[in-house]
DNA sequence: TTTGTATTTGATCGATTGATCAAGTTAAAA
DNA sequence: TTTTAACTTGATCAATCGATCAAATACAAA
């Protein structure tokens, strides 16, 4: 019984996602978005309730692209160290022209919002946890393979590789100098390498 | 003749400046603004003609904050790298709680505004710049004191230390974890002290 | 004390904000 | 084919946005 929606929610949450990205929560308003995603009042309150619901599905979708991205390196890559390199060049690097923005989806809402928006600052905290954790998991694999030396803990290294990453998108974003942020990419692990 | 201000102009761009590191740009009203620097529209258009002005003159506020910082640390400090240390200590971690954000004002201007405020980014990216070309001075003399070793290219790790201090910052407001920041801000300089 | 002007005040501007809703449309189920 | 409920549409809501302005006020200069 009854009608269905004429509109793909995936695709239309991506356009959302692409839109909130380059232009932040408050920067970005819901007839702005109505547009981009060519959905009237009606139908984009009856799809996602508020403005707020919506920018949190587009960071679920923002962070599974990540994820997406990471497997992607790791599946064509031989080394596990050599994947993670190719994730971050891809990322930080390669990504550049084609993404809304130099940086982190993520970075920028909890650089952007504060407690009044603390379900999105939570959730974006929680999302790059996530991201923490799928790094941890791989640099175990790379040190079971003897790809890091044996006294490497893989949990704080994990983490300098999150610091770096922050670091290098918003110092990209500053100065546009891609030459020393492809040699600092480089050097990310050259005291654990084995 | 005529009438004098009865407001502290300094005092006024400060307070604006503590709101608008707080909250953002877009999410910073007008009416919050002048309703925290205790001036009615009139005054506050004729004193800074707009709110983008006002918020340039916050970053240089904000900026010279950070100096000023820097300038107290070198005055106190044995040590060169010592005082830099000392300055990134303060700014990363004492600061905290008694600041209306965990990250730099000049880093969230640029992760939230777009080309559609070109002016504030291009500000916060020469202000930055600044505090870069301060931190390669501060290193030179550094060199010159023997605390660096003789083949440290100060130039490139000033940049290092600025990329640290943006992920520091970041990681810290998605973490909170202290301890690890810490740690890695004794890092910094590890393999370049002599 | 008077004059002239800078400052302060509060009302108000038009535009835009996030969100609601009734009416119209559509297609699956009966 | 009819029924029925989900979906779409465009008008519209109250609130707030950044900004303007005329009138009232206050103070330095004459």
């Amino acid at each position: 019984m009854a009608n269905t929606a004429k509109y793909d929610r995936e695709q239309v949450v991506d356009k959302a996602m692409l839109l909130f990205w380059e232009k932040g929560f408050h920067g970005t308003s819901t007839r702005d978005l109505q547009r981009t995603i060519n959905l009237r009042p009606g139908s984009f309150y009856a799809a996602f309730g508020s403005k707020e619901q919506l920018f949190k599905e587009a960071l679920n979708r923002y962070s599974q692209q990540g994820r997406d991205l990471l497997q992607l390196n790791v599946a064509k890559s031989k080394s596990i160290l050599g994947a993670v390199e190719g994730f971050i060049k891809a990322l930080v690097l390669d990504q550049r022209d084609h993404v809304p923005s130099d940086m982190c989806m993520l970075v920028k809402t909890i650089a952007e919002l504060t407690d009044e928006q603390s379900e999105l600052v939570n959730e974006s905290k929680v999302l790059l946890q996530s991201m923490e954790s799928s790094m941890v998991d791989l640099l175990a694999q790379a040190k079971l393979r003897d790809e890091l030396k044996s006294d490497v803990d893989c949990e704080i290294l994990a983490k300098k590789v999150i610091v770096q990453m922050m670091g290098l998108r918003t110092y990209l974003r500053s100065s546009n100098n891609e030459k020393l942020v492809e040699m600092l990419i480089l050097e990310i692990f050259d005291s654990s390498r084995q």
